[in-house]
DNA sequence: GTTTAAATTAAACGCTTGTTTAAATTTGTT
DNA sequence: AACAAATTTAAACAAGCGTTTAATTTAAAC
């Protein structure tokens, strides 16, 4: 698939990405992104119209394949609880390297102020939630599932257990001793990942 | 205990939170509080000396009692399990009804701009993490909690849990048809609390 | 009622913001 | 080489920013 973008817009969406994700789309100024980038201030608006449609390019650049890996992961010959888990590292492994987009997109469009942008990102919830609920209702058919889980509140416990923690990270860093961007990043990938994937399993299986 | 306040700082500082929360800390300028709460542009310098000091008053007006709440929890004659839903509840409550100041710590505190004032915040998070080991481990001295949980990690999964349904506030409003403010406030109060009340129990007693 | 301190005001400060302009430069096409 | 189109530039724009100043009003103390 090729992009809409040619060389020059992804040097500025990319300078942004890393510019709005540790400052925040207001504390970021499109002078700021010019001198990262070292091209002048105008070719931001000239490339992009305005500081606001640069942002929704940075969504439509980032976030346009992850349907297809969940549909492919739909697909794959497996129990559903490992297709669960699947979709948790799926999830966790994507989000953990695309971190600027993601944080961006949990900072910016929870405000009430850029709603009118928040169609296109809804309908992208909205599909990912149809997978999981695909795969859930499959184990439930099974029997293997509980019936009474709240299925829409899995998505929070999955993501937002994976936020808080990588929202947190200096405090999380200091507590766990993870001095290297190395070890904070393996930390992720095992035992956060351990974690929740433990913690849907449960959920889903425990009988009270 | 008496605040450190006057009212008119409060009256100061409760505008502020509203629209910190709404529009973020960058996103809200000193003259936009000071028509909202009907003062001079002025007085924010007057009373709290710079805008980034506004910020830190509002996080020791509104954090200040957490934790006595948590202490009295832990002296409480409770199972562990009781224990552990009733600080998941306080939890949620706490958080909802101060939504303002949780999405401001939550938003503004991540990033690196403002590691400084991170100190104050850090401790408390610190002194929260000790209560919940607190309950665990009486919980596994008991032989009721599985051992290999890993305890930091629970926090991020109540508390993220809570927050990426909440930042996604438009989006399950639409999904769960929440039209109404009463209604959304009364989901969270039931349907989220027991979920994750539900996954908590289910993660620290499942045995696979 | 006068004096002193606190609170409030309007105005200005210098600086940064997002965007536009119009000229200069580079690139591609014939 | 000459032309046209695309790109890049420096400069300017009006507007908004956080903060300070100095004058004025209000409140408290005597």
């Amino acid at each position: 698939m090729k992009s809409n973008f040619n060389d020059k817009q992804i040097e500025i969406l990319e300078v942004a990405e890393v510019l709005f994700a540790e400052k925040g789309f207001d504390g970021t100024s499109i002078r700021n992104i010019a001198k990262v980038a070292k091209i002048n201030v105008a070719m931001v608006s000239y490339y992009f119209g305005s500081k606001e449609r640069l942002l929704e390019s940075l969504i439509v650049y980032r976030t346009s394949d992850l349907k297809n890996q969940l549909d492919n992961l739909l697909q794959e010959d497996l129990e559903p609880i490992d297709k669960i888990n699947k979709l948790i590292e799926l999830y966790i492994n994507r989000i953990n390297s695309n971190r600027g987009i993601y944080r961006i997109l949990h900072f910016e469009f929870t405000s009430k102020k850029r709603e009118q942008n928040l169609q296109a990102f809804s309908e992208l919830k909205k599909g990912n939630l149809k997978s999981l609920e695909t795969i859930i209702e499959e184990g439930q058919k099974k029997g293997i599932f509980r019936k009474d889980v709240i299925i829409p509140l899995i998505t929070p416990t999955i993501l937002g257990t994976f936020f808080h923690f990588h929202m947190n990270k200096p405090f999380f860093e200091n507590l766990l001793n993870l001095k290297t961007e190395d070890l904070y990043n393996n930390y992720i990938k095992t035992n956060l990942t351990k974690h929740i994937q433990q913690t849907i399993k449960a959920l889903l299986i425990y009988e009270s």
